[in-house]
RNA sequence: GGGUCCGUAGCACAGCUUGGAUAGUGCGGUCGCUUGCGGAGCGACAGGUCGUGGGUUCAAGUCCCCCCGGAUCCGCCA
């Protein structure tokens, strides 16, 4: 804790004002006070003038008076402003003193929301039929960021990813490999996924206009897989595997990697289904229509909506029968069919695990939790939702299932006409089955090259290896950072063009703030020594940047209570917005030896404070640029 | 028709959870800054009926309701 540290030592001795006052019972809240307003802002004179009736200008005074005593310690004044708040200004060496020396412990930055409690997971979860498009990265990135700043917040994360193995979109290309005899192999060295997706999906789906014939093919292609027995099944499980493969190559270039997948085939195979229908049963959690337009079908009935029918009049499940168990075995409400194995290894070093249903001798795995968060986009909304309210109802209220839900990525209209499609100059959605979207590989490909070009002039003496590597960390970065920089419930409406913009409120802009920083650590040659004197930062653009440094566990915390890995980027940016600011005005190398130190500590801490944030989102932090 | 979400500067967004001071940031525009620790930077200016109307309140961009505009979902498809 560090700015914290202020705001505890003001709300400790407010509450004794209030004792000795006579009204402890007023409600208060201490807020990081807007430019110009000191550095801690209280609204306790609003908060009392109802009790006290007096105007809050008048007990403003009051307070700040009695304050006085208080005066000492991190605050050196305090302030009643005619607007009615109390204003706190803290010293500002004593503040630099704390909060550089904390920024340099390991734990700085963790917060105790989750208190070691276990929380499952899942994201990413592409139908195996295709590349990753920019829409899914955005699912991608805001999972994976929101599994790292869970862990920053001591929560025992579980990441799974749900491979949709058995669905129509997998029959789809199969009947093009079967039906239409698209190749096995896809030309120039194709990478299979874009290949599958770009070529054989969208191809074989054109084909159902002319062919309705072919749609009923797909349907007992889509039994077989379910069934899981026959030729087609086994060559189903060849091709999805092989796209997953490419998928997860995707993933792992974003830096996202995951600690277990699930099969919704096995999901289907594994009996868990008719387990659960017969408790549903029982609980009378779902009804049987003997009349009606639902007439012979199980339906769980929904409030001020449309009931949603669950087994068909001939008895079989629809697609909902398969992620209901699946909910279940997340919230560890069934007994755990399955089995685990290595999948493989992950850049980050952590094994994948997967599931299977043949039996062996590995050591069981347990990925449930009481906390379950599932990341899917808003227009899975209404069946999240009456999944949501089934788990609540199925289980003890301990059990928590949670839709993290966000907007999708729309195409510009000037992005959407590049691939073709004249939209009128509206923005359009993506669309796999049209061929209708950007790979995400390809523009990661488009800002590696972007990057490398920019580094290169600025580094002309590097070596194609190294500016190859910082080209990749910077893309990543850039691409990470525009999807989750804004709010999850707004619409990312995606410009290529635009989006290799390097400037202003973009990754490079912060990797660059942490480079530079680097290299002043560098040419001074200087090891710093935090038994500085920290006196000696007194200049405005030196207090704001240690402010800033304090609240990164404010920030960690907000986004982790708030499931919003936004506030991260946002401080991220604000962190080097004070850093460029400071760098601008304040010569860190042309000062008293003393001086120099002190000025190195803040600029090493707010190395550290920046790799510390930046992780939390996936971003690397390259130290030439 | 019903449900959910969005509406803040030319454009893209933050601020709304927890009402309070002077509504912030980026892009774009105009004008400046480099024999200096890296200009992917810094500074200045211009640009706002916070969609409309009501309500609650001493106080509303923030809370409540109506309306308008936009997105999205609503199959015995998955």
């Amino acid at each position: 804790m560090s700015f914290q540290t202020l705001l505890d030592e003001i709300r400790k001795n407010l509450l004794t004002v209030l004792e000795n006052e006579k009204i402890s019972q007023i409600p208060f809240t201490l807020e990081s006070a807007k430019e110009g307003f000191g550095d801690v802002s209280c609204n306790i004179a609003f908060q009392a003038a109802k009790t006290l009736k007096k105007k809050p200008n008048e007990i403003a005074p009051l307070i700040a008076k009695q304050y006085e005593k208080f005066l000492g310690g991190l605050v050196k004044k305090v302030e009643a402003h005619p607007s009615g708040y109390v204003n706190f200004y803290a010293e500002i060496g004593k503040m630099a003193q704390v909060i550089i020396t904390q920024s340099q412990k390991t734990d700085f930055g963790k917060v105790d929301v989750g208190q070691g409690q276990r929380v499952t997971v899942e994201h990413t979860s592409v139908n195996p039929n295709k590349a990753l498009h920019i829409g899914h990265v955005r699912n991608v990135v805001v999972g994976d960021s929101m599994t790292r700043i869970l862990r920053q917040a001591n929560y025992d994360v579980q990441t799974l990813n749900y491979v949709d193995d058995s669905g129509l979109q997998v029959a789809d290309i199969l009947l093009g490999f079967t039906e239409l005899k698209f190749p096995l192999e896809p030309p120039n060295g194709q990478k299979f996924d874009h290949y599958c997706g770009d070529e054989v999906y969208v191809k074989t789906t054109e084909q159902y206009l002319t062919k309705p014939e072919l749609q009923e093919k797909r349907n007992s292609i889509l039994k077989e897989i379910e069934e899981g027995k026959s030729d087609i099944a086994s060559f189903a499980t060849q091709i999805t595997s092989r796209v997953l493969g490419e998928q997860l190559k995707t993933c792992w270039r974003l830096g996202v990697s995951y600690d277990c997948l699930n099969f919704e085939s096995e999901i289907v195979r594994s009996k868990l289904w008719p387990e659960i229908f017969e408790q549903l049963k029982k609980m009378e959690l779902i009804k049987f229509e003997s009349e009606g337009k639902n007439k012979d079908c199980w339906v769980i009935l929904s409030e001020g909506e449309e009931d949603k029918v669950l087994v068909r009049s001939n008895g079989t499940a629809t697609y909902i029968a398969k992620d209901i168990p699946y909910a279940a075995w997340k919230l560890g409400l069934v007994d755990d069919p399955f089995y685990y194995k290595k999948y493989s290894d992950q850049p980050s070093g952590k094994t994948l695990y997967q599931t299977t249903l043949t039996p062996n001798n590995s050591p069981k795995h347990d990925y449930s939790s009481n906390l379950v968060i599932t990341v899917i986009d808003s227009r899975q909304a209404r069946l999240q939702n009456i999944i949501t309210k089934l788990m609540s109802q199925f289980s003890s209220n301990k059990k928590e299932y949670v839709h993290l839900s966000y907007e999708s990525v729309t195409l510009s209209s000037e992005t959407a006409n590049s691939l073709g499609l004249d939209t009128g100059g509206k923005s359009a959605q993506m669309s796999g089955r049209k061929g209708l979207y950007v790979n995400a590989d390809r523009i990661l490909d488009a800002l590696e090259q972007k990057t490398k070009e920019e580094t290169k002039k600025r580094n002309p003496e590097l070596s194609d290896e190294s500016l190859s590597k910082i080209a990749t960390t910077v893309a990543v970065a850039t691409l990470r950072y525009e999807m989750i920089k804004q709010d999850l419930d707004k619409i990312i409406t995606f410009d290529t063009a635009k989006s290799l913009s390097l400037e202003g409120d973009t990754a490079s802009y912060i990797q660059y703030a942490f480079a530079r920083a680097g290299r002043i650590l560098e040419k001074s040659q200087l090891a710093p020594n935090f038994d500085a004197n920290y006196q000696l930062l007194v200049d405005d653009y030196e207090y704001s940047l240690i402010k800033t440094i304090g609240k990164l566990d404010l920030a960690v915390q907000d986004a982790a209570r708030n499931l919003s890995p936004k506030v991260i980027a946002k401080f991220c940016y604000s962190l080097a917005v004070s850093f460029n600011a400071f760098y601008e005005h304040v010569r860190v190398l042309d000062a008293e030896p003393e001086l120099v130190n002190a000025r190195i500590c803040l600029v090493s801490s707010f190395q550290s404070c920046l790799r510390t944030a930046l992780e939390l989102i996936g971003i690397d932090t390259p130290s030439r640029m």
